[in-house]
RNA sequence: GGCCCUAUCGUCUAACGGUUAGGACAUCGCCUUCUCAAGGCGGUAAUCCGGGUUCGAUUCCCGGUAGGGUCACCA
């Protein structure tokens, strides 16, 4: 019944981080998610802040939240930096509609204040612990709890305690015993909610159809269930996210074990648009085989119902070769903004991009090349010994007889914007009468760049212009007499 | 420990009970090549175990095992 009820709805996603520091991949996956499908069914996606823990909240923490959003190319049409029609968007800012509800609750006759001090709710813990049995707090419902008046928590009272049976749309049919329920704390001696009131309170007053969360919260959910009954208020969608394993180990994916600031894939030089096609595949996969997402292929694609149930490694492997493919695809100007940014001046030279794109995954892996040195050979001549220039066992005069006849032909060739098309003819057909090109092209390409590893001698020619290359070559030659 | 959930190549996954179990990453080999990179072609490699149901189980059911989640005045 709920399903057809919200089919004519609007739909309306949110993604609610606590301020409690950096975002990581498992967050922004869960953002990914809830704005991918608002998009895609033209609905809202709604950024909300849940400051309820004060003692956990970092500052500066919303900001890196919206940096990194923003990053990865995450909108919202509702959120604290920008208002909108169901403001204010923080927590914090929203408590007398946590206490109106509360107040309907206590009302009704189901919401008392907590008359036990936390030291005494510890014992009764331990006694249960000690008979092994499962703690709950309602086996201990005071006869007669005085009057709320924000000094001690409100607890919930479950009235109807029953089994609880409902839909999510990843995992299909849930339950949970009656031993799932309890009298949880709805608001706390310091005034603040509990996530666990104040979620339900703000995905009612803000209209949220669909909600999107990772798989800690299916334990709890016979609680929010219970809340929904007491308040008579209809569920939301139900949207469990899988989790995201971590790399090495088994265990989720956590800020403990090394999951890191999402905002340091930016600072790797790792493209958005990429981190949002490795994000988008954990945990869901489309139809087809295509595995290269653009951001507006993938909404299109998107599709809650093709979520995973179980969970998935993190591979920064795989991140890496799509990473890879989308700078194949981006267009020039694009490549060369990003190469540039990385490259010291002298670098910045148009006709490198190529070479340094094809041998990168990572913008960030362009510093390892620079501070290896193997670019210097571009702006700097090469300082080699001669031993280098010789091709096997070639006698060096033959070598150096074929540099000479290279030498010869460069400068004699009316061509003066050396290019690789053009230059490439002209070596091979010197290297056409040899019994083994490398006799030619390897020296050539060895004097042009002094390394071991380096591009072919056609485009190195070409990037260092028909002077640098004839003087290279001219250099070479001396070397070998 | 109680409750809940999950289980296909090393990794991520596909396969509305009938497929030579498909694809991608990684890996290995070959081709292209003076080296590197890129590219092309190909190989190795999986249904956790045990019972059922069925003419037929990766697929449905039960049990085991393993893994994950949760039992807060955290979210």
């Amino acid at each position: 019944m709920n399903n057809m009820e919200n089919q004519n709805k609007k739909i309306v996603t949110r993604f609610a981080p606590s301020p409690t520091g950096f975002l990581h991949i498992g967050g922004i996956r869960t953002a990914l998610y809830a704005w991918a499908y608002a998009r895609k069914n033209n609905g809202t996606f709604i950024l909300r802040i849940e400051d309820t823990d004060k003692a956990r909240e970092v500052d500066g923490s919303i900001e890196h939240i919206i940096e990194s959003l923003k990053w990865i190319g995450i909108n919202w049409a509702e959120g604290p930096d920008i208002g909108g029609p169901n403001a204010p968007y923080k927590q914090s800012e929203r408590l007398d509609s946590y206490v109106k509800y509360a107040k309907i609750l206590i009302d009704k006759g189901l919401a008392y204040a907590d008359p036990y001090t936390e030291e005494e709710v510890e014992v009764f813990r331990k006694k249960a612990d000690e008979n092994k049995k499962p703690f709950l707090y309602r086996d201990h419902r005071p006869e007669n709890p005085p009057i709320w008046d924000g000094s001690k928590p409100l607890r919930f009272k479950v009235a109807d305690i029953k089994s609880y049976e409902w839909e999510d749309v990843v995992r299909g049919h849930l339950k949970a015993g009656e031993e799932a329920l309890d009298d949880f704390i709805l608001i706390k001696s310091d005034g603040y909610p509990t996530y666990n009131f104040a979620h339900i309170i703000d995905d009612l007053e803000m209209g949220v159809t669909h909600v999107m969360r990772g798989d800690e919260f299916i334990s709890s959910t016979p609680k929010f269930l219970s809340v929904f009954d007491a308040l008579k208020i209809k569920r939301p969608e139900f949207v469990t996210l899988p989790p995201i394993m971590g790399d090495d180990g088994k265990k989720k994916l956590g800020k403990r074990d090394g999951a890191k600031d999402f905002l340091e894939y930016s600072k790797e030089g790792y493209l958005p648009e990429a981190m949002m096609n490795f994000l988008a595949f954990i945990g869901w996969s489309p139809e087809g085989e295509q595995e290269i997402l653009s951001p507006e292929e993938f909404i299109n694609l998107f599709d809650i119902n093709k979520i995973h149930i179980s969970g998935g490694k993190y591979n920064e492997e795989k991140l890496d070769w799509i990473n890879k493919e989308h700078i194949k695809r981006l267009k020039n100007d694009e490549l060369e903004k990003y190469i540039f940014e990385w490259l010291p001046k002298e670098l910045q030279i148009k006709k490198i991009i190529p070479i340094i794109a094809e041998r990168i995954s990572k913008f960030g892996d362009i510093k390892n090349m620079v501070n290896s040195g193997e670019l210097d050979f571009f702006y700097k001549k090469p300082e080699y010994e001669s031993s280098k220039l010789i091709y096997k066992d070639t006698i060096k005069e033959i070598i150096a007889h074929n540099l000479e006849n290279a030498l010869d032909a460069l400068t004699r060739t009316e061509e003066i914007d050396f290019t690789q098309d053009k230059i490439k003819p002209i070596l091979m057909e010197l290297s056409d009468n040899l019994p083994n090109r490398g006799q030619i092209l390897h020296p050539v390409r060895f004097a042009l760049s002094g390394l071991d590893k380096s591009p072919d001698p056609f485009i190195l020619s070409e990037i260092l212009g028909k002077e640098e290359t004839i003087s290279r070559i001219k250099k070479a030659i001396e070397l070998l007499s």
